[in-house]
DNA sequence: GATGAATGAGACTTCATTCAT
DNA sequence: GATGAATGAAGTCTCATTCAT
């Protein structure tokens, strides 16, 4: 890996090592604000390189997209293949999504912080991306809770039958809550840098495992108990 | 709704007319891919107007994130204001927050998805109107705690004592966990038009409630009992 | 003289105090860069005001130009009315600028520095402006060299008869070069603020008052002499 | 002069080109009344070149003051290094000034006619080209006149030991007054079109030959002699 | 495979000027 | 006599994108 910047590099090279500075810079400044020149130069080869190879502004940001993506999920589905317990796995899961959060930034933010400023084209493209990563973690949840009833955690004993009424709404409730306080809390990990990935995970799964449960079955804590 | 397009408006007024107007294209489009022309033609005005008053477009973006995060923070502190156990505050809040977000979606926009593309001056300005908000939610997430040994809902009775050892760190992660999830939330709202604002927040409720004790006493779940 | 800035003032008044402001401004920034906005502000007026008193932005400069081209050549009368031999006037007519300059910095540089970034209107109005002052320079110069021959100061004996030749032309290149000295020994002086304005028009009144008169009557120095 | 306006210009050459055309715009309108938009449309470019090649308004007009002093000192170098008695090589200054402001009138213009509507930074660079020119004349005078009691025209005998005694500051002022001088001859000849510049040189030399020693020596003409 | 040269379009911002009170 | 409200026009600058080599 000798740093220097060859010239005649192969298209799948380059390719990756626009893409590679594009995440970067598109997680620093933000679609609109990031300007192709920058990448280019960053990348240090000539502005119509990126056109050649990634089409548009839009193409390049897309293909940062994609491969962010890719990357989230098969994080994701490594550490669910994991045999164990359902709760372990979910658990398994938030460690792998934090860890990587921790390891590429970059690309979280590039998947999960772009939401206002995009044309109609393109997000479409962030919402399928992201589609990609919810359906992992709903599908995580449904085995999880379903498998609850007989080998959680114990307390709740009033039956995983209900399990078998799990809508798929549900599955998506928890997995928006779940990503969301995700995403939020590796703002807190920045603000908190002792803090290991897995000690997230396992305070965020602490806060939810209990609880989970109940919204796959319909309510069960009452407004007006008090 | 007579708001037939007056000629010479007092400043006052048309400052809030701008406002309004910015915050539904700053929410549409992003601080960037907005421009000052748009605002000021869908405000009845001209572009000088908006410098004349907001003086720049960083200071028009300001007086929008402000003047949200003030109406955000003053939704939820009349509904924690509400007398009740603390689980109903919680309860409370939680509701006031998605009926907000149900009815200013792009204040809430304008506030929580603008993260990479703003300039650090910009920047300063939202992460101090976030703080404002989540410390609004840390605060009720306290109270609530503390409390819950003595008026909570029964099943955990292992003694509210535990609650003294509260740190604002946790706190804050729990703060952090429900706005990020309450955020998340509001797009699977988008996608589920027939929950209301109360449904939504119940269901977090349920979700949260139940866990939220024991991050805020420490660990409880253990990763590897399975 | 209560300082106060009075409403209901007189419109004589409310001109003058604008100009002075005028003047003010437009030395220090040039007259394009200078604003109506700012000079109506420091004026303690509305813009409106201005544009009654003086018609527009060229106006208010006209009127600026014309009252210090005024005062500096009423201050070069004054001085040049002193009865006494033309050198003893030549020296009181540039004790009498360099003082002016050196009390209405602002005027003189309204007058003189304003040459390139002016309209082809205002550039008429400059140029008269700066013809009246040069006449004043001229009318002392030719008055003083014709003199010269008489009651000079010694060496030069050719006899005053020369003076008789006298072009226009000869005396309007010693008031130009006069002034142009003078201008740039303005620079000078804030170079060396030690230095009194009589001390200046001394010292230039030395270096010059001997060539003067060749000047006027024609070559004398022969460039190959060497 | 097959100076076709051809498409590909390299670089260094349209940078040129630019500054040709930057000079001449300045110099007719000031700076800024000077329209980047007007100067790329003479230059056959278009405006982004200009940002491109030039960084800023800014930075287009400090690179022709540097051009344009850089000539000036040049052609003043290249008239002193001439060989010959002092008052010769002064003369030889002269009139390679003037040559050079009849042929590069704009280049003047721009140096020595912009003083009030400058910002701060870009009135930093004029002083400092300014400084330029007239060290070069303040250098001249020194040499001409340290020498002028031993080779000088005769009349004053008093002895060039006086000459030692010279002072920065005294050399400074007759460049000042030399260069103001003929700054505004500049003007006086755009009057009298038949006049040459050497014809103005030699009579600017006739006025202020004579005079200069004395006022590198201390003043000798006593101002109330009458 | 690679790039220096070039641009149309559009952004933010400011200014001189006027209107209605 | 005086002004707050309002704007058309123009200016500087940046950007995504392409052409010709």
């Amino acid at each position: 890996m000798t740093e220097e910047r060859r010239r005649r590099v192969p298209r799948r090279i380059r390719e990756q090592q626009i893409i590679d500075v594009a995440v970067r810079v598109f997680s620093k400044r933000g679609y609109h604000a990031s300007s192709v020149d920058e990448i280019a130069d960053l990348a240090g080869i000539s502005k119509p390189m990126v056109y050649l190879y990634l089409e548009s502004k839009e193409g390049l940001f897309i293909a940062c997209l994609r491969r962010e993506a890719d990357r989230l999920v098969r994080a994701f589905q490594d550490a669910a293949r994991e045999a164990g317990p359902p709760d372990q796995r979910l658990y398994a899961g938030l460690r792998a999504f934090f860890a990587f959060v921790a390891e590429h930034r970059d690309g979280w933010v590039v998947l999960y912080r772009q939401a206002a400023e995009l044309s109609e084209s393109i997000a479409r493209e962030v919402a399928l991306a992201r589609r990609a990563v919810l359906a992992q973690v709903a599908g995580l949840v449904r085995e999880g809770v379903q498998g609850q009833g007989a080998q959680g955690q114990g307390a709740q004993g009033e039956g995983g039958d209900g399990a078998g009424q799990l809508r798929e709404e549900d599955a998506d409730f928890v997995a928006h809550s779940l990503v969301g306080a995700a995403d939020s809390l590796t703002d807190w990990m920045e603000r908190h840098p002792g803090q290991s990935p897995d000690g997230v995970a396992l305070r965020l799964m602490n806060m939810v495992w209990a609880g989970m449960e109940r919204v796959l079955r319909g309510e069960s804590w009452v407004p007006h108990s008090g």
